[in-house]
DNA sequence: AAGGTCTTTGTGGATTTATACAAATATTAA
DNA sequence: TTAATATTTGTATAAATCCACAAAGACCTT
């Protein structure tokens, strides 16, 4: 007998994802589970309550969860899925209550549709099974090329409406409402908007990538995205309440993920205020894009920031600079101890900077100079002496630092 | 015997001050000096080379040096013979070198034209002696009185260079340069504007008494000074160095002595830059006056500051709260804060206002706000929580204390 | 009225900073 | 060149800050 299972195909002619997702789960003889190429729930079978903790996570929140699959990508599983049209046999993981399970994707040519996971509750799948989940990925890709051919006509119009709200088209409240209703979403209560600016040309491998963050993410609610010339633009949602500690997180996440995932590195990101009226999109937007912008002028002080909101000084320091320019300006305390930087071969200016940015904590501006304390403290006593400078007073300690940066931003400009 | 020395008057017919003062000095039998209202030496006795330290030091420097006017002012000689015709006695004051003398103030009708010592340095003056310095008082007056007529005519022209100055109607360096020379000046090599706001108008009273401070000081050197409305406006030089230090002090005592001498209170001045050209003069005016309209505005904040260059970040606020209505821009940091100060009726917006102004110290915040050291830390925490602030982060820190300035600037606009 | 959270004040110990002083080296001026 | 001054590093001590914990009062909800 070598081939005693072949004869006929046993998911033909069936009607809807679930059923089929019953059928195979009755093929098997274990649970199985659908799920789109981002990880989505599309289906899954309910004939049998064995399950492990990991696949009633999913179906409850119709998704993997995140700390799901971030282990599978690191234990190396997903990256075996989307190049490989076998069945994978995946150990348990017991710490995100993941159980022993076969999975196979769904892959029209190179691109990944979904995927189907079988669990091995209590007995392991034998080739033979294997081979009829082949054959059953065969009769998914049917049901997904039709779903997915019904979403890219709908990904016009969301496209449409992203556009016209990131570049105020839409003024209107009850129409951007009308048209949230008519693209079946629902208004969010808060949004804001994230730029991501790539390196690069975005190639079609990398939006699938893009795409594929996006729609796993748990941080945030992607409400719509879409790519011009190498930037991402993301209208989302804080997730739980409207804190902006979770677009941080997401957008550094982002670039890492970006990063060690798919190798692309050099991203930079960060996000406009979070805005409760839609009407507002456009502005988060430019905002966004005002923070790349500056994140492009100091790139080691707002390295850490990722939103507007965050900028501080560094906003101002484009209006401040104008305003020194017009006033003829020039901070006579950082000019004496530039001069005498430049006569005596000191570093009292730079030695400013960096305890003034360290938020004047000796030990640790100390070690970023690469000097003893006790050197720090006599530089500082320095540069009082020689600039007439009061380091315990903090309008002129701010004063300082800001035109530091003035010049920084000066000579940047040149 | 009732008058026996009244025969004739020894002062009469002597030409010049300096001839005037030696004949003083032969009746008296002690050192004489002739001093003009303002403490500027106009004559000396050089028969007797018995003095004191004061008397020299007054020589060399052609004017009694400003310690010695100080302890003359606390002690009440000066008030006393500002006000009386007669001479008054004065015992020594060591601390400043002066011996005992007797002096006598020269008056045309209430206006004080300048001061007759002579010094009892080995014996007393009899009333006799008294009386012969009351005419000689009478003799000065008439040397005097040519003096300050031949003033007054060059003062005209003085006044209309310094407002050429002040305006910038003099482009040419040449032109300036040869302008000082007409009226016998030297071009200074560093100098900057002074200007004194007064709470009203200036009467000729206060005009004599500032006009006596100015002559008198030590600190800078006045070049020019003039009054407009309510405004005293001053050119000067520094002393010694380029030191900005100069200036504070004289601001700040000029302030304090027409305050406790003269009972003119409320009074602010500022100074612009230091410049080393003439034709910045302009530029060191307006200055002044901004820094002034800054002090309206912030008069806590900037209750210290007496040089523009030291006005901080105060100076940028103007400019950056349009910058914020441009951009519709509301801190959400401080939102969050200032909305749970309103319903929970606490004062973490304060607390962290003081608290950052202060130079993030502990203690002095805490006494400040008379709270316990814990009880600020305890708000501190807070803050961070409810703010999502992080009050390590000098960036963030600085961007708080300058939104919290621009929201108390707007308010203060309505 | 009871229970919970928020706020204030207190205590004590670990950590950090301020400061003075000493010694060695580097730099500058005479 | 020497002598004076500036700079760096080290040690030691007092002062200030940070942090965890506890007790008590204020305020709110049930």
């Amino acid at each position: 007998m070598n081939e005693p299972y072949l004869e006929i195909d046993p998911f033909k002619g069936i009607f809807g994802l679930d059923n089929l997702a019953e059928r195979i789960s009755e093929i098997l003889k274990c649970p199985v589970t659908i799920e789109d190429a981002n990880h989505r729930l599309l289906a899954y079978s309910t004939h049998d309550e064995r399950t492990d903790p990991a696949r009633i996570a999913t179906i409850i929140g119709r998704r993997v969860p995140e700390k799901v699959i971030n282990s599978l990508w690191r234990e190396g599983s997903i990256p075996y899925l989307l190049n490989s049209d076998e069945p994978l046999r995946i150990k348990s993981i017991t710490e995100v209550g993941l159980g022993d399970r076969v999975a196979i994707s769904i892959r029209k040519k190179q691109e990944t549709l979904g995927f189907i996971w079988a669990l091995e509750i209590d007995h392991s799948l034998e080739d033979k099974d294997l081979h009829y989940l082949k054959m059953a990925g065969q009769a998914v890709k049917n049901h997904l090329l039709n779903l997915h051919t019904r979403k890219t006509e709908k990904e016009e119009s969301y496209q449409e409406f992203f556009w016209q709200l990131l570049t105020g088209h839409l003024e209107n409240v009850e129409e951007i409402k009308k048209k949230f209703k008519t693209l079946n979403l629902l208004p969010p209560e808060a949004s804001s908007v994230l730029v991501f600016k790539f390196p690069g040309k975005i190639d079609s491998k990398t939006e699938k990538n893009i795409s594929y963050i996006l729609k796993t993410t748990q941080r945030i609610k992607v409400l719509f995205y879409t790519l011009q010339n190498n930037n991402l633009i993301v209208l989302a949602s804080p997730k739980s309440t409207e804190s902006t500690g979770d677009y941080d997180k997401f957008i550094k996440s982002f670039i890492i993920q970006m990063n060690e995932r798919f190798g692309v590195g050099g991203i930079k990101g960060g996000c406009g205020t979070i805005h409760e009226n839609c009407q507002r999109v456009e502005k988060s937007y430019q905002e966004a894009l005002t923070l790349l912008e500056l994140k492009d002028k100091f790139p080691q002080e707002t390295e850490a920031i990722y939103s507007y909101q965050a900028l501080g000084i560094y906003l101002f320091i484009p209006v401040l600079l104008e305003k020194r320019k017009n006033d003829g300006f020039e901070n006579q305390y950082l000019k004496c101890l530039f001069e005498y930087d430049f006569r005596h071969k000191t570093q009292l200016y730079k030695t400013l900077e960096v305890y003034l940015e360290n938020d004047s904590r000796i030990n640790e501006t100390a070690n970023l100079l690469h000097i003893h304390a006790n050197t720090l403290s006599y530089r500082l006593k320095r540069i009082s002496e020689i600039g007439e400078i009061n380091l315990d007073d903090y309008n002129q300690k701010m004063a300082l630092l800001i035109d530091i940066k003035i010049n920084k931003f000066n000579k940047s400009l040149l």
